[in-house]
DNA sequence: GCACCTCGAGTTCA
DNA sequence: CTCGAGGTGC
């Protein structure tokens, strides 16, 4: 078929022109045109419908969920600068390990992060971000994005990171339709794209006109970053066109400069600007903090502010009894959503920023998600209030304390209903004992009704079952979901138990290290202060709150309620086999070892709740030596530190 | 005793 | 996200 593979060929060149020329020379009406020739034709051969044909991109694939996608190479995220100062720092900390470098300054587009996996030359997979590690596989709908090529011009293998967005034409569009039809609308350019592609039916993607920049390729073998992005061209992959290669970091002031007054002229939304150490091959040399590159930076834009009266401050009181003002505003829209609320955190922020009732305040959102009293316009004060802390607790009307050392008021009353319903939310939330279906409304309600009071009655509700039945809301279906899910949780491993008690100071992530030394409540209950002080990252405080709450009678007759009700007490992830040798010692490894990897001697004491440091201080307990000791092994003859050499190694490993 | 980092607690709207 | 507190290292 000779006229299919003409409109084909006209049709993707028009798709690679669209995107990399101001004027490309077919008109938008033509594509479409030749777009509805190619439909007819393949229709009726559809035999011939070739592999690189503009229609293979349409899905039509409806999925039920969306599989996980385990990155190979894991996708970064970036540490931000917000003015001038600090990209200059920024600069004069990579010049300490490297001189003369060269940036590459980008447009930071304001979209959803993709990473695209080509195999032979074919789109093989395409997955979100997610956290960096496991993303979700949205191949189905990334194929319908006419700027993402299926094929590219040459057959590699080879991983690709770039940004899936909406043109502010396409949004505008999308909303004014939703409108029509009486749809929410979406927020912001970034919001559609990425509800867009978490689309199941990837029709609906297709329908959303989304398109997408390359900026990045993980495994280059080029030296620098910028001639990976040429190479990303002429494979045929979209690369923005405003990039610009900078001599030093007065050229990427230029640059931001430059972009800030133009920034509103793009198509396309961007909240920032991206440098990047030119020269790949000194990244690893620059090195990285825990989370984000050292090599690379986000320059963010300053936030809109919005400017609303602030028309009174309230209270809340939280599970911990702590008390924290709000602020409550005239609505005001920003940024896509009106907002009436924000939080003041405490009284020293309220003071320090001179916040007064009936101030006009300047409001933005903090990761464009959470409203923040930014200051106040001291030029339109009129008529204000002082703002005073109040002395009660707004619930119970108990006293408020103001523990020493502390910014925060609590309210003392273990039976405050206020701390009550916050506690019961607690427990039932996604990280502690997760029970779905029981939300935060419902747990309000059940308190009221007098269903619950202490975590165990909600073990006990199945008891009720006719009762909520009748409630209005409420069905047999819905009633027999949360209870099945109530006596879901029951198995729940200890550490999610322990965080949803709620003692003060452990978190998920306390819950979790305390767990694997002490892998029963039981065991916790009979643990002393020194045992828990010593475990690493607990200290006196967290280890005294946790005797206390075990000293409280109270609190043992409800774990025995728990207990009674069949909730699991013990710990069901990797335990830490305790050995008096290894746990909560602080070891170093120095030097090499042919017998064994570094990684099996960290495994090996890690599982035995050892911890493996990387210098050596007066806090470590031993110090590892091997062939050819490094610095570490002088420091540790000089601080008089225990040292195993590769023969005692042998012997505690048991291989001698 | 101070500087650093990590963690916990509370947080908005649709 | 932001804040303060707690833990640890120097």
């Amino acid at each position: 078929m000779q006229r299919m593979k003409e409109i084909v060929d006209l049709l993707n060149k028009y798709n690679y022109e669209y995107y990399t020329l101001d004027n490309p020379s077919v008109s938008d009406a033509e594509y479409d045109r030749l777009m509805q020739e190619l439909i007819v034709l393949e229709k009726k051969y559809p035999n011939d419908v070739l592999p690189d044909s503009p229609t293979q991109k349409i899905g039509g694939k409806i999925i039920d969920e969306f599989d996980k996608v385990v990155h190979n190479v894991g996708m970064f995220s970036l540490g931000n600068v917000f003015n001038e100062e600090e990209l200059i720092e920024f600069d004069n900390k990579i010049r300490k390990v490297i001189n003369n470098v060269e940036y590459v300054a980008e447009l930071k587009i304001d979209g959803m992060g993709v990473s695209l996996e080509y195999k032979n030359g074919l789109l093989f997979r395409a997955a979100t971000r997610g956290d960096g590690t496991v993303g979700e596989d949205i191949t189905h709908n990334v194929k319908t994005i006419k700027s993402i090529p299926i094929k590219l011009n040459e057959p590699v293998d080879i991983v690709i990171r770039g940004e899936i967005f909406m043109s502010k034409k396409s949004f505008e569009t999308l909303n004014n339709d939703r409108k029509e039809k009486d749809l929410p609308l979406f927020q912001n350019p970034r919001n559609a794209a990425a509800g867009s592609v978490r689309q199941l039916d990837s029709s609906v993607t297709a329908s959303r006109n989304l398109d997408a920049f390359l900026y990045h390729y993980p495994l280059t073998p080029f030296k620098t970053h910028y001639e990976s992005l040429e190479y990303m061209k002429e494979l045929g992959l979209k690369v923005n066109p405003n990039i610009r290669l900078c001599k030093d970091i007065n050229e990427v002031i230029e640059y931001i400069k430059k972009w800030t007054e133009l920034r509103d002229t793009l198509p396309y939304e961007i909240d920032g600007v991206v440098i990047k150490v030119n020269d790949v091959t000194k990244y690893d040399e620059i090195g990285y903090t825990a989370k984000v590159p050292k090599w690379a930076t986000a320059y963010k834009f300053p936030a809109q502010l919005v400017m609303t009266k602030l028309k009174d401050i309230i209270f809340t009181v939280g599970r911990t009894g702590m008390i924290t003002p709000n602020a409550v505003l005239e609505p005001i829209k920003i940024m896509g959503s009106t907002v009436s609320r924000a939080t003041l955190h405490n009284e020293d922020f309220i003071l320090n920023k001179d916040i007064k009732i009936n101030d006009y305040v300047y409001i933005k959102k903090a990761g464009d998600v959470i409203p923040e009293v930014v200051s106040v316009e001291l030029k339109r004060r009129e008529d204000v209030k002082p703002f005073v802390m109040i002395e009660n607790c707004p619930i119970c009307g108990e006293k408020l304390i103001n523990p020493k050392g502390f910014v925060d008021y609590f309210c003392p009353n273990d039976n405050c209903p206020a701390r009550n319903i916050e506690k019961l939310i607690h427990f039932v939330s996604r990280d502690a004992m997760n029970i779905e279906g029981l939300g935060e409304r419902i747990i309000e309600d059940f308190y009221n009704y007098g269903y619950i009071k202490d975590f165990s009655d909600i073990y006990k509700l199945k008891d009720k079952k006719e009762e909520l039945v009748e409630l209005e809301g409420f069905g047999l279906k819905s009633v027999n979901n949360i209870l099945d899910n109530i006596e879901l949780s029951k198995s729940n491993s200890m550490e999610r138990l322990l965080f949803a008690l709620g003692i003060n100071g452990i978190g998920a992530k306390k819950a979790k290290i305390i767990s694997k030394q002490f892998p029963s409540l039981e065991l916790l209950e009979n643990s002393s202060f020194d045992e828990l002080n010593n475990i690493k990252d607990i200290g006196p405080i967290l280890s005294k709150n946790i005797i206390d709450y075990f000293s409280d009678d109270d609190n043992i007759r409800e774990l025995n309620e728990l207990k009674k009700c069949g909730v699991n007490f013990e710990y069901r992830g990797k335990k830490i086999l305790i050995d008096e040798e290894y746990t909560n010692k602080r070891f170093v490894i120095t030097g090499s070892f042919d017998f064994i990897t570094r990684k099996e001697i960290k495994d090996f004491i890690e599982d035995k709740g050892g911890f493996i440091s990387e210098s050596v201080s007066k806090n470590t307990d031993i110090v590892i030596v091997g062939k050819d000791p490094g610095k570490k092994y002088d420091d540790a003859l000089k601080l008089n530190i225990e040292i195993w050499d590769d023969k005692i190694l042998k012997e505690k490993l048991g291989l001698m």
